[in-house]
DNA sequence: CCGGTTGTTCAGCG
DNA sequence: GCGCTGAACAACCG
């Protein structure tokens, strides 16, 4: 479920509720969320892999994570995390982190750093990774202070498209693959977005879950890298490692 | 039954 | 108090 593009389209999904009251809430979230029932919904925001319900004076974060779903108007046989009613439907979320935010959101969310976001600022994102020259160009992708909203697969799909090995550092990047990496985060993101609204997303990936690099033939290199030690795919011929 | 996974958080340590 | 690391957590599929 989890990636940023993922999320958009759960919000425009559930776009019907916006405005709408809750008649009745339940789930097994252990978050301390206020009585929800006769509240109304003011909007459903994002901000990379998180998911927002705006309340009045208070939000509700629902994360993902790597096995969380969500049902609109269906169940499924698990208990619900968290289950909002309302008049013209339900929403329905499975497995996922939930919390309550009473901060003004503005506060909470950097929204420049979000991929998908109108306010994303891609000179806010080079400038911290001129910070952070030392920093894995896998890590760097998937650092959502950086690039909210990528995760492992858009990880995966930028750094072959950009022809740039996962191990470079950041700094060592020539200004050219420094913005490269840059743009096609966000681009990969949208097409992403677009693949998936249409079922089609697993026919695009080029090496993510690949045998063979369609460039020179090669097979791939499939090592557990970076911090969290994610799946990653590369072509060691055509992915320059920049050290 | 086991291995694998579109991810994050937090305890424990130095 | 910090940064880093590894464990913990979760549900479903093949």
């Amino acid at each position: 479920m989890p990636e940023g593009p993922s999320i958009v389209i759960l919000k425009e999904a559930v776009q019907k509720f916006k405005g709408k009251k809750v008649l009745e809430s339940s789930g097994n979230t252990k978050a301390p969320l206020p009585e929800l029932q006769s509240k109304t919904v003011i909007d459903f925001k994002s901000w990379g892999k998180h998911f927002l319900i705006c309340f009045k004076g208070f939000a509700i974060r629902i994360h993902f994570l790597l096995f969380g779903t969500y049902r609109i108007d269906e169940r499924k046989p698990a208990p619900p995390r968290l289950s909002l009613r309302f008049a013209n439907g339900e929403l329905n979320f499975y497995t996922s982190s939930i919390q309550l935010i009473t901060e003004d959101l503005d506060t909470v969310y950097d929204w420049t750093a979000d991929t998908m976001n109108e306010n994303w600022n891609p000179a806010g994102a080079r400038k911290k990774l001129k910070a952070n020259p030392d920093m894995l160009a896998c890590d760097a992708l998937m650092d959502q202070s950086i690039f909210a909203g990528v995760g492992n697969i858009i990880k995966n799909e930028v750094l072959f498209r950009i022809k740039v090995h996962p191990e470079s550092r950041v700094g060592a990047l020539p200004a050219k693959q420094l913005n490269a990496l840059i743009r096609e985060a966000v681009i990969y993101c949208f097409e992403f977005y677009e693949w998936k609204k249409a079922y089609v997303l697993k026919k695009h990936w080029l090496v993510y879950n690949q045998k063979t690099c369609p460039r020179d033939m090669i097979p791939f290199r499939r090592k557990n890298l970076g911090r969290g030690q994610r799946k990653t795919f590369y072509c060691e011929s055509c992915q320059q490692l920049y050290k």
